[in-house]
DNA sequence: GATGAATGAGACTTCATTCAT
DNA sequence: TATGAATGAAGTCTCATTCAT
């Protein structure tokens, strides 16, 4: 156990170690064992925390929602940026959080529909909602005539996040390029085409 | 059963009820038990086929990753079309393969790793083809002068593939857009991005 | 595993195996372990022939109730005996059939509200149908004059089954008492009472 | 929690509790747990008042027992009836405590097995009692000449307490029957049978 | 070609109990 | 007097797989 292991409590241990052993092996084939062993802890206090499996996947599902939700907000807010320059922000953001918490990424696209129950309902309504921020900052693009006109904003939204999403499957930060050449790459795709951004 | 299933071998008839049920809930969701009772077949069939519930997880990503390199194959081979004309053809191709063979694709996208052994060295090792074909056309694209030079064809290629990819978790054709439509949309966002395709 | 045991079939070794320890400890005393132990089976049989513990309960029951009222409709079909005959004759096969199955009788009077869902529901539908046999009796000697008039005899044929099933917690066929001589016991008290019966 | 819990020690609010769920669900069927939330308590109380479950077990059986063979000494001591008279006194009695004790009574003719070890012993070696006193009553009847004489008495008060313990698996106080109606057509049949007291 | 009984490892979960505070 | 974290054994049940027929 390394020492950030060693201040974090039983709960928090858990669910270190659930995230680590669902992303990489995904939600069924990941045993309340094998979370237990990765932790350091008893199946006893496994579920003295935790009334099933079900409700670590959850927790999961919505920690990284509210905080990615969060973050796009944030972004959106701040009212000095134009369109395009708000999705090239994004862009960084939304990249540098898929780092940050990729194995989390790598659940939330996967393990959704695994969610049991009322707990299923809740997550997925609060997923979405970063895609009607990045539609907000089209809409703002069209009107004041950066982007063509006439677009279906969310579609487009959706079109975005594939192309960022997307990237857990093939992008590692250690290799050439850095996560924030990444976010440029794909803010100019998403800006310009093939046909590349004007300047 | 209706009149397709009864016309189907055994061995058919347990593949096309795996590939929906992987599809829905996944592969370890799955049990060998379930597949037989969705194809009205016993256990005992099932094993006669194959060696094990492995094997159909490769056979179905075999099936469905060669299926969609000939198809893409077959349109770059096309030289009578420009670049831009290949992509929008590409798309067309590729959405309509993705509602035709939705559920293989979410297994595609969500199962991989699952695939043990050697199986899944050979699975791994004939995917990524078809970027690389969309890499070629970017680069005759640059080439000829409609794209902009000097960017990375392959990472396009595999934003351009998060972009089509991504539509499994949202697009349905029973909705407002045809497929055709949702190809075109797809084109135009890949090749002229928000700024729009000039005529 | 003596001579019987290996003639009997898996199912019917789980099912004599689940009767003795059901009776004896009691149903959520007894693990399917201990059943498989004393059966002489694995636990994948086990589960391979019941879904789920609760079901043997289920077949115990309904096994032993339809057993009981066809002995007692048996007797009540019987028109040579008059009802004093009757009572004598359904409290000897009642007897010995309590003593023939005496697990089987711990387990109806213990665990009737163990059994779940419509289990339950279908186990209860049958039970009491004896009750209703013997009140049967009782009304055609009280109409025939060889009983008091207007007594409640549906009440009267509960306390008898109190009588004859509570023998289940004390009387033991190898004491003194004859399984005979026991019917022929309770049969007087119950028709004489502590008055006895006129010769 | 109304307003006698409130006044009820820890110990005693724990109590009740588990007379209920015993009673309803079964002694094996009862979590701890769900002892302490019903009595509103958390289970290092349960704990610190209990050395175990089954201590809890083992009290609420001496507490019914030591109560009922208390109740019914009351009557045999009381030299104004004759043996008739007591009888219809401590039927009514009997059912009176199965009606204020149910679920005590429950759990007596369910769960005495149960008890482990030494406290099983000391439980059933007070049971009986009652049983010895009923017998005491019909000695006197038969030395007496009201009933039949050279009748087992041990056994009649065996039969007798069948008819008034099965009650438990029927009779309602709220229905038709009061409670001492109940005790009187309980009397009744023991002391004159179908054939019915004589005036 | 097809069956279905049987297996045994391992899944999730429950539970009575202990113990430091 | 009372807490609640933690334990570990045992519970029910699932499952992929084997094998004799």
């Amino acid at each position: 156990m390394n020492q950030i292991d060693s201040i974090l409590g039983t709960r928090e241990k858990i669910l270190k170690a659930a995230v680590e052993l669902f992303g990489d092996k995904g939600y069924h084939a990941t045993s309340v064992q094998s979370i237990c062993d990765l932790a350091g802890v008893t199946k006893g206090a496994f579920f003295h925390y935790f009334p099933n499996k079900n409700q670590i996947l959850f927790e999961i599902h919505e920690f990284i929602i509210d905080r990615w939700n969060a973050e796009c907000e944030k972004v959106l807010g701040n009212d000095d940026l134009d369109p395009s320059e708000k999705i090239y922000e994004i862009t960084d953001v939304i990249i540098g959080q898929l780092i940050d918490y990729r194995q989390h990424g790598k659940i939330l696209f996967r393990e959704l529909n695994n969610i049991e129950g009322e707990m299923g309902e809740i997550v997925k309504a609060k997923r979405g909602h970063s895609e009607e921020i990045v539609a907000t900052v089209i809409e703002a693009g069209m009107k004041k005539g950066d982007f063509k006109p006439n677009q279906n904003s969310l579609l487009l939204a959706k079109l975005y996040f594939g192309m960022c999403n997307w990237t857990l499957h093939w992008y590692r930060p250690e290799g050439d390029l850095t996560t924030q050449q990444m976010a440029t790459i794909i803010g100019n795709a998403f800006i310009g085409g093939l046909m590349g951004v004007p300047r």
